[in-house]
DNA sequence: TTCTCGGCCGTTAACGCTAACATGCCACAG
DNA sequence: CTGTGGCATGTTAGCGTTAACGGCCGAGAA
């Protein structure tokens, strides 16, 4: 770490020449000490770094890499930020990586697949040492720019589909029919879902077909749905959780597509009185944080997204015991935690 | 943007020479169709673009950098993503740099000095072209890196401080004033305060000191005051305002250091019958998008997240009309939303 | 003594690209 | 017919660093 340098600001950037030259070795000698590569005395190691230390020199990572033919950096691609999914799994990438000298870079897509095409490219252009991204749906031309990348890729979140190399996450497909599973057990029957409208969200979709799936096993099927797009998705779970009840009075069972919705739902319930799980029974999804500061813990299913970045960040680092670091597909168990908003049978 | 390459996945990596090789121009022609700099005829145009696709050539701009001693990034260096009030802020940057070639990558210091000095150092071995760095508040080795650094330099969130260049954000110290004013003139007396125990979150430090000048002025005080640090800040809050409340009965007015665990304390008091805010009133701060999802609006003030991104992307963008990009403080002014839980006066 | 060997440090040649300049060509003015 | 200027392209020389190798020197082995 650089500590404060005694001279003005100047002009020319430093380079390791002015560190050489400062402290009378070869540029070579410099860069071994900075890396901590090869061997160097103890005297002229702790005279380079003074120097270094002295003027305020920071390495060029830029020609290090050109050099070297190697970057420290991984490429995270996500559809978003403010979805607080992602930040997890960013979290989960950064702890793994910490100590490995590999560093995570994020893209953010916005769930538009040109973007991520564009993002990706961008990514690329700096010869990352992985990729992580989310998802497993992309145009053919990310596909291509994927599989001919020559690094590790991780495809993360959703397993249901073909991985182009590696895929850690959950089924998103089979998520929807457990949880299914569990309001028919519990006695549900008029069964409403409300959802975002967002078509590049494919991991919700999956839900709802996996959903829909074992609904139609039991001779059941979704009475009324209602979707949103944009906006505090606590609001739109309130206005839409009245929207859907005002319409179908008679559901006895709500399933959202995410948590936030759902939450603001449990809220609405709340304030108006609905007898929640007796007369309406809810669920939401991912097991965020944020429901457990609710005055009744909506049911929900954990999405695993810690575990998720975790793992993705072990392969891209080679840290698997096995050292693969290709082909794999790692399918999580997202756990039901059926909260207060269920019945219990 | 990169189609899909007819070829299968190469061992050497890509190079302008294969795109020169396999359209029959110079490198420096097909480097100049792919920056779209200079003169080429369209004719060679079209036959470079054909080829790269062809190849799925992606350029590689760390050679790129270090030939043209530029690099298209800005660093943005903030302390959390978990706190929705930074991923918002990011919003901001990347609007504004979307259309100017620049492009914006994220670094996260935990609230950390220690690590914004680690982040810090790693980015600026990429030599971005411009810094915005959360906070004014940072150790003398940071602060010498940024000064040496020789490039724009915004601070952004605050402006109670002396910036390295330019800074842009609120008064954090005034917001705290304005509150306590708004609180006062409502009729509001025994005040309690609940917030976080992060020392380093200086905004947050500020805001509490502003808050109890402006109480000192009219004869008044803190009376109970409550810290939490962790965990999920709606739950926190829930507990921290039955703690308080426990504790001290008689506070009439309970200002939170964030929105979310005034949304938590709010959602206690609500389900717990008490009168907001009659008996009790109740603030927070940032005027985070949440709180319009709940029963009752939760007073608050809007932190101007957005336009402090984007006016700190103006800057080191070199996107201001009178073309400065130094030394510049721009003060925001922060609304207060009295929302619901003030007494009207 | 001579020979090896390992620690320490320097030299050279890339890495893949672009700035800057050079060149060839053609149209058009004189 | 020659000169001139602009367009289209090529050539050369780095950018700041590191890989690979080479050299020197002193210590220990033969």
């Amino acid at each position: 770490m650089a500590k404060e340098p005694a001279s003005a600001p100047q002009r020319r950037p430093l380079t390791l020449r002015d560190v050489s030259d400062a402290s009378g070795v070869s540029e070579m000698t410099v860069s071994r000490v900075l890396r901590n590569r090869g061997d160097v005395s103890g005297a002229t190691r702790e005279r380079v770094l003074a120097a270094a230390r002295e003027l305020g020199y920071v390495p060029n990572r830029i020609a290090g890499a050109l050099a070297s033919q190697r970057v420290n950096l991984v490429a995270v691609i996500i559809p978003s930020l403010s979805n607080m999914v992602f930040p997890e799994v960013l979290t989960g990438v950064s702890e793994v990586l910490e100590d490995t000298g590999l560093q995570p870079v994020v893209g953010v897509t916005n769930y538009s697949p040109e973007r991520e095409e564009k993002v990706l490219y961008e990514m690329l252009s700096w010869r990352p040492s992985g990729i992580i991204i989310a998802g497993l749906e992309r145009s053919p031309a990310a596909r291509a720019m994927l599989e001919n990348a020559g690094i590790p890729i991780v495809e993360i979140m959703d397993v249901d589909g073909t991985p182009v190399d590696n895929a850690v996450g959950i089924s998103h497909r089979r998520a929807g029919r457990h949880i299914a599973e569990a309001i028919i057990a519990a006695g549900y029957r008029r069964i409403g879902f409300l959802g975002t409208m967002m078509p590049h969200d494919h991991r919700a979709r999956k839900r709802l077909e996996g959903f829909e799936e074992a609904l139609a096993a039991a001779g059941l099927h979704v009475e009324d749905r209602e979707f949103y797009s944009g906006g505090s998705a606590l609001l739109k779970g309130r206005e839409m959780t009245e929207a859907i009840l005002a319409r179908s009075p008679d559901l006895d069972f709500l399933y959202y597509s995410n948590d936030m919705i759902g939450a603001g739902g449990l809220l609405w319930c709340l304030h108006h009185g609905i007898d929640v799980p007796a007369k309406v029974g809810l669920a939401g999804f991912n097991g965020v944080e944020l429901v457990q500061g609710l005055p009744c813990h909506l049911a929900t299913m954990d999405a695993c997204r810690l575990e998720i970045g975790r793992k993705a960040a072990e392969i891209v680092a080679g840290k698997r015991l096995d050292g693969v670091t290709s082909g794999l597909v790692i399918e999580l168990e997202p756990k039901l935690e059926p909260g207060d908003t269920i019945r219990r049978v």
